[in-house]
DNA sequence: CATAAATAGTTTAAATATGAAATATCTAAC
DNA sequence: GTTAGATATTTCATATTTAAACTATTTATG
């Protein structure tokens, strides 16, 4: 993506960064997409799958969070899981507002089948990179995620 | 993102760094996309309009390939700037089938004036890590990206 | 207690996004 | 030169996503 000195070093620095940051979340999301999409679920739905198997029941709210979308969106994602019973919404006891989703069995077995799989596609992915620099790679990521947080 | 050790250091150590990678993109993105909304144009209009300005006219399937989008969205990208009379549409002369996208006048001035602020913000954003470790993102999200484009 | 403000979820409209089918055009093979 | 296949784009149906408006519930304040 040419912008070779056009808007200084530091600039042109940050946007080249910026576009293989992208690219490389986009293909890697694409490949382990069409993974997913082969037991019949969407990257998103799998997403939730994957978040309530391995931390159990969560609210809408701590979901978004989480995966980083609005509640709206949630709110189609898991209206999508229920249909498939995947998932299961639970009113709260305690503060009536509040939606707590678990798995159904059927979620669970569902996740418990996919997610191995889905773990080793996505080590073999990433094997193109040295255990030492998928380190130096997290360690970079998570200083420029942490930063980029508190900015929003 | 509690994975540790459930499914082997290998897969742990991907799944951690994939998380992290997904999760500074998405909120680097989130950050200037909002930059971007002010003048009102979303990400993916901008893109095209960057795409442009920098490579000068392109058709439907350049843009699709560099933005890593299939042709059907761009249609729809394009309907939407062509509405503002950012863009226009050239039927090829050599190869009828083709059309080429260009800048509008209106469309060059918006780029001009949108972009510099842009580039400014990404450098800012990115300036949390030094240039050093800008660099080292770098090369480790281009071969991460490079062997990953092979897979597809 | 009554009302105002805050919080949790859902709904809605608009913009993306995909994959598949349809259209138009070009190229190749006979 | 005609037909068959390939290529470029659009259209369509469906899904995801956002922001904003809405509903229901809880908390705080007087």
């Amino acid at each position: 993506m040419r912008t070779t000195e056009q808007y200084g070093r530091k600039a042109d620095l940050a946007l080249t960064m910026w576009v293989k940051l992208v690219r490389a979340s986009t293909t890697f999301g694409r490949l382990t997409g069409k993974d997913i999409e082969q037991h019949g679920l969407t990257q998103p739905q799998f997403g939730v799958l994957e978040m309530l198997g391995h931390l159990g029941p969560l609210t809408i709210g701590d979901i978004g969070k989480r995966m980083l979308v609005t509640g709206g969106c949630v709110t189609v994602i898991l209206d999508n899981l229920e249909k498939e019973s995947l998932v299961e919404r639970m009113r709260s006891s305690e503060d009536r507002r509040v939606i707590k989703v678990q798995l159904t069995d059927k979620g669970e077995l569902t996740f418990k089948t996919i997610f191995g799989k889905h773990a080793q596609m996505v080590a073999e992915l990433a094997s193109v990179l040295s255990e030492e620099e998928q380190l130096q790679l997290s360690t970079l990521l998570r200083k420029l995620g942490l930063a980029l947080k508190d900015k929003q």
